[in-house]
DNA sequence: CCGTTAATGATAACGATGTATCATTCTCAA
DNA sequence: TTGAGAATGATACATCGTTATCATTAACGG
């Protein structure tokens, strides 16, 4: 082990390939986020991706997102009082719903909305951000008969 | 100091007068929170509030806060990845704008936006927030000549 | 196959926000 | 005026989401 190839693998390459090794775990991540038709919170990927790739551990998880992130394939969900959620990137401009029952949240439809002259004069809008907050279809059904609109007693 | 009325303040009064006692604090913050023209944090309530309150503590803040949201004439302004802000309540429905240079939060013309189709059959639509990002009218000015756009280099 | 070294997993540490504790101060009804 | 106890301020503590540390594992170019 001490002879002719001892500087072999040393400074050879510089491109170690754009997006780094291909893990179980990071294809598992890339996966289950590609899959969902929502964003997710890094413990939902995680749940999920575990089903995958059993043992995978959470600063698995969080390093993926993040480099997912900067490698730009990856954004960013933001609710207020929420965990960062995360979509796969490059969608049309949407918004979101969330379901105060389960605490899902789901895309909406593209939205082609033109906020910008409802903020006082002089403000530059830069982005806008819509939520709605309700109930998911499912949850509306499970709960409906709860739900009754005030008759009598 | 030992005689006749030491029984006296005992269990006399049930109701300690809704809002509790009238403190220099308490006066200090509901003050600064109805003169501000926008939404505040807890930290910016003690620094407004330290101008006329010198001494008064992040608890003490903490606690009126708390209580005039259970009193209900405050109300909690939840954006994405920021503390809480806090504004009267009672006021028309509205949203708020979020200046990415100085951070202020700032309230926008009452809102009679509908909402409610936007959402996929079967979701039911109970509440809905709008987010406005940009630059404040002062910051817009400040930053302008930096801001060109996109001249050759 | 082999070695380099990026990636992993367990977990400690972190920063931010908010709450609990407790001795002291101050309000306010009597 | 008085005193019960509400409110205060200092600060310890709790929580949550996320990042850092570090020894071990495993991807992959040669």
């Amino acid at each position: 082990m001490y002879h002719s190839q001892m500087s072999r693998g040393a400074q050879s390459l510089t491109a170690t390939r754009a997006g780094g090794r291909r893990t179980r775990q990071r294809r598992a991540i890339v996966e289950v986020i590609t899959e969902a038709q929502r964003p997710l919170t890094s413990n939902e990927v995680l749940e999920l991706a575990s089903q995958r790739c059993p043992g995978i551990g959470i600063a698995t998880v969080y390093r993926a997102l993040r480099s997912g992130v900067e490698e730009g394939w990856l954004s960013t969900v933001e609710l207020p009082s929420q965990p960062d959620r995360f979509e796969r990137a490059g969608k049309e401009h949407h918004h979101h719903f969330h379901c105060r029952v389960c605490g899902l949240v789901f895309e909406l439809e593209p939205c082609e909305l033109r906020v910008g002259g409802s903020a006082p004069a002089g403000f530059l809008v830069e982005e806008h951000e819509i939520l709605l907050f309700g109930r998911c279809a499912a949850c509306a059904q499970k709960r409906n008969p709860a739900k009754r609109v005030g008759s009598s007693s």
